[in-house]
DNA sequence: GTGGTCTAGACCACT
DNA sequence: GTGGTCTAGACCACA
């Protein structure tokens, strides 16, 4: 499904969130398509079983998946997903102090498209 | 300078890094320029001046700023910066998921594209 | 595990630095190998926690070790090193200051020649 | 005469001892011969009096000069220098750790003897 | 349990 | 004055 990266600085659950995150948004995971339970995910990943559940749980909060009891965790339709407009600003936020610190790393304003484009084209393929 | 948000999740010393690398990256604070002294930032913002050695020391690692012992801290030269791929590619994997979290916000490839002008002209306006 | 010299003029913290790189770079501690967390090993060698943690974060900087938050400090596989020219460059300097020194201390270049291959046998023991 | 390195991490008096140590051992400073003037120096180097004071009375201590007042400072013979086995033995094992480390930054011990070769050949050219 | 952050306050070396 | 180190002790988030 996707591997955690234990070097990272990012904690496990969050590396969790943003990966199902993740796959959710690029449509390899489709709306009502029913995630790995809780046990399940624990141990394709090796992880404690609380952390997948704080992860879920999140995933919950944020309107990304539903859990039915005793059924399990099903990917919500997008519109039930939580959007607000402090959510788009903090990404924004974060947008930009990124195109900050390429400028400063030596790329040009070409450079960044170009690197937008790429994304733009892997995104295709995902989808 | 700049004002810190005490509620944000960011901890302190990460939000005066990445405010005085704005600082930088703007032109706001020159090559050479001295920064505030420890106890002094330290004052202004009413942060223990260990907190601050923290985010200074760590700007010196990333090669924005250097230390003079007994002189205080300057911004580097553009050339001394410490450009390494893995930071490069740090910034790279933040603004892909980034640029995922847009399309999943319901942004396309073109509010994206115009987004990302925006912050262009923003920036040439400060340089 | 090891012994700080108080009285030395290096830091504590530089000393546990140095004491864990060696016992990297000679193996006694191996790949993957768990380092005692940071309250131990602070108990261990009667030193603030801070200051070991401080030593921690600076091994991983340099690529040394790899940490989990939660679970604690590892000693990085060989390849995940971070090895760039400016720690080279270091080291390179700190040698021949050290070469030069040997020199002025009376050492021939036969004898500065032989210590080094002492040096390398030593090695190959504990290998 | 010489640069300093504002960047560098060690203390402006340790690098202005350090590079008259080693313009006295490369030969280039001879004995006997007169050192600048603690002012004429600050002029140079464009550092505080004091600076240069205290690293003129360390290498005093050391037996690389001795002074004479109203006179100025000269460069000692060899045979007055301080030449005690502790610093032997604190050169040595600086240059034991940097060897270990040299190896773990992928060298092997054939690299070394050239690196060493190099910096003899280096040292011939200067004397 | 683990690491991560922060404060308050002390002491030292260097400029 | 400057930065650098260290301690003691607190609180938080994560596994």
């Amino acid at each position: 499904m996707f591997q955690l990266d234990l070097k990272s600085r990012k904690s496990i659950y969050e590396q969790i969130i943003d990966n199902i995150k993740e796959l959710i948004i690029t449509g390899i995971l489709q709306t009502e398509e029913k995630l790995p339970s809780v046990r399940e995910l624990s141990r394709m990943l090796t992880v404690n079983p609380n952390t997948i559940q704080k992860a879920y749980r999140e995933l919950e909060r944020q309107g990304f998946v539903y859990t039915v009891s005793g059924l399990g965790c099903f990917v919500s339709p997008p519109d039930n997903r939580l959007v607000d407009q402090r959510q788009i600003n903090e990404v924004r936020e974060r947008l930009r102090g990124d195109i900050m610190e390429l400028f400063y790393l030596g790329f040009n304003e070409e450079d960044i498209r170009s690197l937008l484009q790429e994304m733009f084209e892997e995104r295709g393929e995902c989808k």
